[in-house]
DNA sequence: TTCATATATATGATATTTCATATGTGTTTA
DNA sequence: TAAACACATATGAAATATCATATATATGAA
């Protein structure tokens, strides 16, 4: 059972609300397609990651070299909703963080 | 224009999100009513309702001498409906503090 | 004067950031 | 094929920043 106040004391910090609300937007994404999206350091958004994962609202899958985040599939509908709501009527918050994606150079070879 | 993470930082205290379901569920509270159902002092809930003020996310209305806290009317269409959502899905975590307001004796002399 | 509410200030508690380093996977090469 | 390497990610620990609380006191209405 997820507490509310644990889910929206995940929300309320720029980094972890931005990665959530990108989440959110694309499925899934991978750490480096987060530093990108982010300009932050690869530790600041793996130890904001690893919170969101403790708190139990994202899970992880790693493909080779990559560990890709998306919703833990068990977080409640509301909680979903929320989030989906959220990122649907704030894009001016995250547009330019999605196209960093499409057009800057992403930092993992992958890519 | 309200900034999500503005939003979401009030949401993130257990006092203020619970002053937050509080009053969507019922409307409207007043200082006293709330210092009743969640069993702080004064000061702290003060505190918190002008924290909540401040933000853009409440707005009183002062009745004699009563100041009546209710959603602020600017609050935009995608965290009320947050706000409900939370509400109406988490009805453990605020249930006992609206029987309070019922049940219990209420500090306020008006009641 | 009394009751309801607001706020200042000092203090304590929590959360965040940074740097260094560890782990884990895939790839190269001897 | 095993050692060495490179790249992606995770984490420990210290330094720092941010937030919440308590007490005392102020304001404002009846």
């Amino acid at each position: 059972m997820l507490c509310p106040l644990t889910f929206y004391k995940c929300l309320s910090e720029d980094t972890r609300l931005k990665i959530l609300l990108l989440i959110a937007t694309r499925g899934e994404l991978c750490v480096c397609d987060l530093t990108t999206a982010l300009q932050l350091s690869q530790p600041k958004v793996s130890r904001h990651l690893a919170e969101l994962r403790k708190c139990g609202l994202l899970s992880d899958q790693r493909k080779g070299k990559w560990v890709y985040y998306q919703f833990n599939p068990d977080l409640p509908d509301w909680a979903v909703d929320v989030l989906q709501n959220t990122a649907k009527n704030n894009s001016q918050y995250i547009d330019s963080l999605l196209s960093m994606l499409d057009t800057q150079q992403d930092t993992c070879t992958r890519s």
